[in-house]
DNA sequence: AGTTTAGGTCAAGCTTACTTTACATTGGTA
DNA sequence: TACCAATGTAAAGTAAGCTTGACCTAAACT
């Protein structure tokens, strides 16, 4: 499942931490969004998709990561 | 988290089973879902609304349900 | 050189999502 | 009445999402 997380978010020249604030989740949960290690809650996709006012399928989809490790 | 599975399985006719059988879930994940015992995670809820072809939000909304017990 | 800011990561612990197995309830129908 | 299909529910276990606290690196600034 990749996001726009982190393009969304220099848009707005927002770091990490505030993304976090504004979602009340902690710096660590949208870091690893971001990173892909997990996917967040349906609640959370939700919050997300509120904050930036487009369509959940705007901002995550379901195409598969490449991991790199 | 309020969410119309019900409605669109009836509009199909389709069981329970039928659906959890199409998303490769358990009969008692879809059960738990549609009586609001939790949400599905993002990547099921992005084959749900892939399987009816309509959009998350046009599947689940933001709502909190309401407990009745 | 020392400090600050942003990002990356790890460990331990808790909660939520989902599984399998099993059993109870309801409505229809032979 | 007995049976069967669909739904509801519970217990116990695993996996995924999220928390706090801590530490590390790199870049920018004083």
């Amino acid at each position: 499942m990749k996001n726009r997380l982190k393009v969304l978010r220099a848009e707005r020249d927002w770091t990490q931490a505030d993304l976090a604030e504004k979602l009340e989740v902690s710096r660590q949960t949208i870091n690893a969004i971001e990173k892909g290690k997990y996917d967040p809650s349906l609640p959370l996709a939700f919050k997300v998709a509120r904050l930036f006012a487009i369509p959940i399928e705007a901002i995550f989809t379901d195409e598969v990561e490449v991991d790199i490790s």
